[in-house]
DNA sequence: GTTGAGCGTT
């Protein structure tokens, strides 16, 4: 089943046209007024809320964008799909979120990404997504998981290893800078 | 400028 706040809004595959577009795939660094001097080449945008995480301060690399009118918004989506923003291709579409949750009473843990989930927003267990927002008492998920579980034994990246492998090699003896200085 | 995929907590 499908939770009924979310019913409208459709999923992921196909959200429901709107005047909130989400933003993803963003460069940590791009900024709002990045993002709105270039969505407002296609109308009037309200807002543009890059989403910060809390504990880091750094943008989650993705935004939202609040036009003024839906006509523009999916003039937008189609023009901004695939656009390049400081070396990260971006995907735009239709925010099956309108907006960020209320607030809560209590400590916000963070979304549990170490729980797998399907796109109905239930997880293998049947409980619904926002279940997790609160961490009343006892059960639930620990701090650690949201910020390290499934990134410290992952294999790394081609990017990554060969990034690693200029690092080392920039301080082997067989350069000769290395113990030189000049 | 940590990889990568991501739908938000004033």
């Amino acid at each position: 089943p499908m939770s009924s706040r979310r019913r409208h809004l459709g999923d992921r595959e196909n959200p429901t046209p709107s005047r909130c577009l989400g933003v993803f795939g963003l460069s940590l660094y791009t900024t709002e007024q990045q993002i709105n001097h270039i969505f407002s080449k296609y109308g009037p945008v309200d807002k543009v809320q890059v989403v910060i995480d809390a504990k880091t301060g750094r943008s989650r690399g993705f935004c939202f964008v609040y036009f003024e009118n839906q006509e523009d918004a999916k003039v937008a989506k189609n023009e901004c799909t695939g656009m390049e923003i400081d070396g990260r291709r971006i995907r735009v579409d239709y925010s099956i979120t309108q907006r960020a949750h209320t607030p809560t009473p209590g400590i916000y843990m963070g979304k549990p990404t170490s729980v797998s989930r399907g796109d109905n927003g239930y997880d293998r267990r049947g409980r619904d997504r926002d279940d997790y927002y609160y961490r009343g008492g006892g059960g639930g998920y620990r701090e650690r998981d949201y910020y390290h579980r499934g990134y410290r034994h992952r294999s790394p990246s081609p990017h990554y290893r060969r990034r690693r492998y200029e690092r080392e090699r920039s301080y082997s003896p067989r350069k000769s800078h290395a113990y030189t200085h000049h």
